[in-house]
DNA sequence: GTGAAAGCGCTAACAG
DNA sequence: CTGTTAGCGCTTTCAC
């Protein structure tokens, strides 16, 4: 079981390796080389079950046919769900997908970066980035490497990100609220944060406010401290529904927020929504089933994973096509549940 | 910006390309290069900031430091959580994670394995398998390649797997169920299948009612098509709540199931656990705030996902020693939560 | 119509 | 202590 190679081919079949690659590159026809050599070559190769060896090839021609995905942590349901569907669209094109986490850690995420770019030779990187400076990437960017960002938005990145419209879909959940009545809402975000989806989700809370003439008031406003969501969210919502803040509806960040909240909330002997009404941005199969089912505000992650990688392929396909590099802005929804809705 | 390569280094250092290699490689102490030396080529390499080829040197040396994982769908939070842990430890040891997804279908799953191992270049590959023989794998293990089995057994494929402990658990659930009165437990389940996973369950099933002495009947066994889950688990819902079947609990195979089961039951206007109690393999963060909280047996994902990893380096790093190649069997946990427990 | 040869960046055997 | 050389498998001129 030795390696098949393309030498291999050739020398059964007494031809040159030239020939051979051109065959198999379907240059064939166009260097005229006979419909019957064609033939043998494409037989014997499928016999042998012969696999061009990327490595080679990539070495040559400085294409790897790989592309990087960094996300915070893949074992993130959203984020996975967005790799599933960028490998759909990758696989198309024949690209394959390299996947790494780097834990909210800058520095990290540079790292790998440099290792899927230079080491590996992927040919364009799709990243939902922890920096908190487009500075890092400026460079990457003005060489004219693939880079798509998702999820995260950076200052003076303004090509080649697939974001989601964070403003709108926290001021459509925060409206919600108040249309119902819920004047003094309380919303749970993390923080202190750089992150443009965080910051854009508390512009759209105060966006809601000024829409429905409501004061902003920032014992209200809680951030939280991403690695101990628990205990602080516990914390928060005991001091939200305290009597000197009677909050009457939250709006949460994000699910792991939420789920946080819908725990505390338990844990303190309420109901949601009778005691306080819920709705969060995010929306994961758990709400659906959960007790009660939470409003909250969906992401596509389908379309997100789908629109990086085509607008990827562009970039790396197309010679320096900078007309095509674009920024797309998806919209969220809007999806009701329970938990929204004061029984009164 | 060119691409800085050993080379370049060379060259502006005045020394030769081996030279520079073997440094970086930290072989320059066996080769006895001058301290002076080796300081100045790090640092350069450094400032430069150089990054070597993977390609270039997996051509060389034959081994890409990539690994391969497929899996059904690493959508699935099950399979992403265990892809997070195999990258934790492949890391360590240098290693890239390169993950694909099947769909389940044995020949696209065949077909991605040629892609890594010969196309990419893999070092080796972990898989979740949906063959249904262990046949087309048993080659590349013959050859020698480094391949990890997890999540689903093969016959013929006793070594170098790691598994969980299916039939133990499925006996554990089914003997809670039975423990608090339930005769009539039922069991909603994939199929038709051939995957252990889902078969071994079915045994523990077996075995629980054995050990209770009841009687198995066939009427509270019901097999969904995984496509469509949803309509038919209403439908078998349906059937083991009639009055004829009149089944008191139910154990289903996998998370999906008890998702579907819960939506059903709800639609038919019952209740868990007192019009019918509930137990499932597979817990997910949905299970803890589900309504009511859904009592399951656990799968150790971390675990899975590094002992496999750790398996693989072994097979990777040692020379066809066999005697390391083992098989790992973990064991489940049972999650005590509501919906198991009758009022009465 | 087809082949020879060079070279991508790296490592390893062999010389000095 | 350091350099020369060959070659991994492939693509791509250029030559016949």
């Amino acid at each position: 079981m030795k390696k098949v190679s393309i030498g291999t081919i050739a020398e059964r079949l007494k031809v040159s390796k030239t020939l051979v690659s051109l065959v198999l590159n379907d240059k064939g026809d166009q260097f005229g080389i006979s419909k019957k050599t064609q033939e043998a070559v494409r037989k014997l190769a499928e016999q042998l079950d012969y696999q061009p060896s990327r490595m080679a090839r990539g070495l040559r021609t400085g294409r790897s046919k790989i592309i990087g995905l960094i996300v915070a942590d893949i074992a993130n349901p959203f984020y996975s769900r967005i790799a599933r569907s960028i490998e759909n669209i990758a696989e198309r094109s024949g690209y394959h997908l390299m996947v790494c986490s780097s834990d909210e850690i800058p520095e990290r995420e540079l790292q790998l970066i440099r290792l899927l770019k230079d080491s590996q030779g992927a040919d364009g990187i799709i990243l939902s980035t922890t920096q908190d400076s487009a500075a890092p990437l400026l460079p990457l960017r003005k060489a004219g490497y693939p880079l798509v960002l998702i999820d995260r938005d950076l200052p003076k990145m303004d090509k080649g990100c697939v974001l989601v419209d964070n403003r709108k879909g926290a001021y459509d959940a925060v409206s919600l609220l108040m249309k119902s009545g819920q004047r003094r809402t309380a919303m749970l975000t993390i923080g202190p944060s750089h992150l443009s989806s965080i910051n854009e989700r508390l512009e759209g809370y105060k966006d809601a406010l000024k829409k429905f003439s409501v004061k902003f008031d920032k014992n209200l406003v809680k951030e939280i401290a991403f690695e101990r969501i628990r205990d602080e969210v516990y914390q928060a919502m005991h001091e939200l529904l305290s009597p000197a803040v009677d909050a009457q509806a939250i709006f949460t960040a994000n699910n792991h927020l939420a789920v946080a909240a819908m725990e505390a909330v338990r844990r303190m002997g309420k109901r949601i929504p009778d005691d306080v009404a819920l709705v969060s941005f995010d929306d994961v199969d758990l709400f659906r089933l959960s007790d009660p089912p939470v409003t909250a505000i969906a992401q596509p992650m389908q379309d997100i994973g789908e629109k990086a990688m085509e607008l990827l392929l562009e970039m790396i396909e197309k010679p320096k096509n900078k007309a095509e590099n674009k920024r797309i802005v998806l919209p969220t929804t809007l999806v009701l549940r329970e938990s929204s809705l004061k029984k009164k």
